[in-house]
RNA sequence: GGGCGAUUGGCGCAGUUGGUGGCGCAGGUCCCUUACAAGGACAAGGUCGGCGGUUCGAGUCCGUCAUCGCCCACCA
């Protein structure tokens, strides 16, 4: 057997195996008992990965290859979202810096222009999640444009229109005027900005009780040009002499009434609220309860349309000016007060957003969120973790019908078409030029295409043959768990539940696992206008996929939030130095140097069966059993961060401090039949350890288990460890051994005590010390059958053991669970120093024991507490009392 | 305004059904012991944000306050 390279080197080994894994078709569904599909939540098709996509996709790889392993029949779907608004806002940027304008090319030309970028561009985070080591289907991609997704969205449409679950309306809706669409709620950024309160001075039709105009406070006085009413609260009894008045609208000379309406605080402003229905939610419905006329004074890029004289042409901002200056000039301008108050932002291009009036589609979803919300609430759909639940049922319970169609090009156009001859209108699964109601041939189809969670919200189903190809589905739907992050439970989740069970009758998935948010390292968001975003290539390139892999997974606790511990160049914003990732990498390597020393140490191995020869075996393979049902228990309750942490603290601590270092004796000194069987052990410790790790630290792992030879778990019943057998934890059940493991402790603590009292002299690791142990029969025989193993590891030369020791001259001692341990350190013993040590640990345990006596003297807790916790008490008291008497006396002894 | 999360040694974090607290890093001492100094051994460091309550017993459950963060809603 070749010997393993001294370094591994993450950037040479990880993406040759990609490869790998790739030509041998590990990556295709598995075939297995049960399904264990998993959708990847799909990025958009412009993005670059960021450090949200790399926690993803490590968890969801982390499942797939445990779910692989495991034996299931297991496939990650890959796709990627067309985005329809991100897209073609980048498209448009390029194509401007062009000198492009999209208007001017025209809709076919502009959409070939964004398959163009997707064909340039869409490829790139697929390959940066391959880099990953990602066991993604990438043989089989899907994109949500594609020709047999566009049909699945277009039935949808088309059944829900003639359901009628599809309508259209008009709504005041959050109007882009940058990217000329409409915006969904969810999708709106509020930002807290500076702004005025504007007192405006609207003239009475007619003086009331002498007042002659009336003074309504406003944020956006640009707005008064479309005003259709003015409002006060029911609860303002200042105000009623005015309700049923009309003031005239200064500008525009429209008479316009006085009402009461209980939208209106009577403690804000002035108490009088200008209704402008056509520009802002509120006043939309005040003006709908009212029966106002709704005027639209903004164009869709919210410049003031015709009739407005000077106003008319003026954009938002010009025009708030010039009113302000108007009513200034007119002496109406009252008090301006500085004004904090939110405003909605478009979340890709920031513009603020303008309430808008104006058509939209819309899905009415009362009939669908009921069985949404009852599967849930039954289990069949569970989060991890749970408190998530919430956060889904309240948007539930509070949903709206929801606006589906955009101001786009780059999209699914809505597929209705309209007959200008005869008004006939339908929804249609195959275009038409001709009208089926009239036959005249004046038939459009809608501009707009539809919101790119209608498309996405199919995503669990349509990737997998829905509608034409059901049989496809058949045992992989529904999927095993979506992995994906909070942000998103409403917009896509929820929707994805109700369009399943909608068109499938069964749930998209069993599972929701929202992740933790990944913050900067000062706990701020991580965003591209800041450039405080760490990139998952460069923590990749300087410290390999596994590193960051693992890193990304210890970080997972039952934080919704977690800080990245990445340090950024300012300037460049590239990365400086990630400490933990690089703690990550530093366990890398401890996996390749231990299975190195193993390999290095196998001549005249030959594979065979794993047994517990020594105390050590016993111990090592009884905490093996117990970590594969730990790790496997973890896994499939989507504990991955204990299961990251503790397979790596059981490999470090436990395999390699004590497991490996104990083996050396019987690998370099042993017998013919002492070393194979210790091969034997370590070859299978390691096999299995490599087997848990596998999922998270793919790479080192394979690149380790391709080094070794088979042990005696199975002959290496696969080409790649990817696709070997999971460690049953039935299997390994019958090696558990608690006296074994409890006996290990024992002479643990020997050693322990040995070299604590070493380093306290600072006596070289390699001077042989005698020691003493006092104990019990029963410890003394536990002790004496691990004699080699204490005076190897310890470094002891004479090692007596026995219930009546005598304590040796020229010894200290130490007390430790029962034993009392004497080191030999000859003439060096400093008498005051040890008196002033066994002082310090005598009133430590007097105080631990003053504890439990005073809870065991408690008679409401001998009488309440459950028995095997007085049971447990008792043994306390009495250990600690043995122990406060042996320290008395080793104390006594000194003087 | 409503909801959620966080507050534990210098820093970053664990702590599952209540039984007096762990890990990693940094810092300290010692060791380049032939897998690994990207390592090993050892030691030190905390009245678990404040107050109140339930309980024999609270980091853990309840209430309340404070600070920080996130989400939702609203803000003329």
């Amino acid at each position: 057997m070749e010997e393993m390279p001294k370094n591994y080197d993450p950037q040479v080994a990880e993406p040759e195996l990609v490869e790998r894994w790739m030509e041998a078709g590990c990556y295709q569904r598995s075939k297995g008992v049960g399904d264990r599909t998993i959708v990847i939540p799909p990025p958009n098709v412009t993005g670059v990965l960021h450090m949200g996509h790399a926690m993803d996709d490590t968890i969801q790889d982390t499942l797939t290859r445990y779910y692989r392993m495991r034996g299931f029949s297991t496939r990650w779907i890959l796709g990627t979202d067309h985005a329809g608004i991100a897209t073609q806002t980048k498209v448009d940027k390029k194509l401007k810096e062009e000198g492009i304008s999209r208007l001017e090319i025209g809709r076919e030309k502009f959409l070939e222009a964004c398959w163009d970028w997707r064909r340039e561009y869409g490829g790139t985070i697929v390959s940066q999640i391959k880099r990953m080591g990602c066991s993604i289907d990438f043989e089989d991609e899907r994109f949500t444009m594609d020709e047999d997704y566009a049909k699945a969205v277009r039935k949808v449409f088309v059944d829900w229109y003639h359901d009628g679950l599809i309508y259209r309306g008009k709504r005041i809706v959050n109007w882009c005027p940058s990217c000329c669409t409409a915006i969904s709620d969810d999708e709106a950024e509020y930002h807290d900005e500076k702004g005025h309160l504007w007192h405006l001075r609207y003239p009475l039709t007619e003086p009331v009780d002498g007042i002659e105009y009336i003074e309504v406070a406003t944020t956006r006085p640009e707005t008064m040009l479309g005003d259709t009413g003015i409002a006060v609260s029911p609860q303002d009894p200042d105000k009623a002499k005015f309700v049923g008045k009309t003031v005239m609208l200064p500008i525009v000379d429209r008479e316009i009434p006085i009402f009461s309406d209980w939208h209106v605080d009577a403690g804000f402003g002035t108490g009088f609220v200008k209704v402008t229905p056509a520009h802002d939610p509120n006043d939309y419905a005040m003006g709908q309860a009212h029966d106002l006329p709704q005027i639209n004074i903004f164009d869709e890029h919210a410049v003031v349309v015709e009739g407005y004289g000077e106003f008319t042409g003026m954009d938002r901002d010009e025009c708030r000016e010039a009113v302000v200056k108007w009513f200034e000039e007119h002496g109406l301008l009252g008090e301006v007060e500085e004004h904090q108050h939110s405003v909605m932002h478009c979340y890709r291009c920031d513009s603020t957003l303008e309430p808008w009036l104006s058509e939209q589609w819309f899905v009415a979803v009362d009939k669908l969120k009921e069985r949404a919300i009852e599967v849930v609430k039954n289990g069949d759909v569970t989060f991890h973790p749970a408190r998530w639940t919430d956060t889904y049922l309240t948007w539930m319970e509070n949903l709206k019908d929801w606006c589906i169609s955009r101001q786009l090009w780059w999209g699914h156009r809505i597929p209705v078409f309209h007959c200008e001859d005869c008004g006939w209108e339908d929804a249609l699964m195959e275009d038409t030029d001709v009208c089926p109601h009239c036959g005249g041939h004046h038939v459009h189809q809608e501009e707009d295409v539809l919101d790119t969670w209608f498309s996405s919200q199919l995503w669990t189903f349509a990737t997998q043959g829905w509608p034409d190809h059901p049989e496809q589905m058949v045992g992989h739907h529904p999927t095993k768990v979506l992995v994906t992050a909070r942000d998103i439970i409403a917009l896509w989740v929820a929707r994805m539940v109700m369009s399943s069970l909608y068109f499938c009758d069964e749930i998209p998935f069993e599972d929701v696992y929202i992740y933790a948010t990944i913050l900067a390292k000062d706990g701020s968001r991580m965003s591209k206008s800041k450039g405080n975003g760490v990139d998952p290539m460069d923590l990749m390139n300087k410290y390999g996929a596994d590193a960051m892999r693992f890193n990304l997974l210890t970080l997972i606790t039952n934080n919704q939030d977690v800080k990245f511990d990445a340090n950024i160049d300012k300037k460049t914003h590239a990365l400086i130095d990630s400490p933990r990732t690089e703690q990550a990498r530093g366990f890398v390597t401890k996996i390749w140097n231990a299975s190195r020393f193993v390999q290095m140490n196998l001549e005249g191995y030959e594979p065979g069966a794993p047994k517990a020869e020594t105390p050590e075996d016993a111990w090592m393979l009884s905490r093996l059993a117990k970590m594969v049902a730990a790790a496997t228990e973890a896994l499939e309750k989507y504990q991955l961060g204990d299961y990251a942490r503790d397979i790596q603290a059981f490999f470090w601590n436990e395999i390699c401090d004590w497991y490996i270092e104990l083996c050396k004796g019987r690998l370099l000194d042993g017998t013919a039949e002492e070393r194979l069987q210790v091969q034997r052990n370590l070859v299978y410790v390691l096999d299995v350890a490599l087997r848990l790790l596998h999922p998270v630290m793919p790479f080192v792992t394979e690149s380790v288990w391709d080094a070794l030879p088979a042990s005696g778990l199975d002959a290496h019943d696969a080409k790649f460890l990817m696709v070997a057998n999971w460690p049953d934890p039935e299997e390994l059940a019958g090696f558990v051994n608690d006296k074994a493991e409890h006996d290990f402790e024992l002479a643990r603590r020997v050693v322990s005590v040995v070299r604590a009292t070493r380093a306290r002299y600072r006596l070289s690791p390699k001077t042989e010390l005698d020691v003493a142990v006092r104990s019990n029969a029963e410890d003394a025989a536990v002790l004496e059958s691990q004699r080699g193993f204490i005076c190897s590891v310890g470094r002891v030369d004479q090692l007596a053991l026995g219930a009546n020791q005598e304590k040796p001259l020229g010894s200290v001692s130490a007390v430790d669970g029962g034993l009392e341990v004497f080191v030999v350190v000859g003439g060096l013993v400093d008498l005051a120093a040890e008196a002033k040590r066994l002082e310090k640990e005598i009133a430590k345990a007097e105080k631990e024991l003053n504890g439990v006596t005073r809870t065991l003297g408690n008679p409401g807790f001998v009488a309440k507490a459950a028995p095997e916790v007085i049971e447990k008490k008792r043994a306390q008291q009495a250990e600690l009392e043995q122990r406060v008497a042996q320290l008395k006396a080793q104390a006594a002894d000194l003087a």
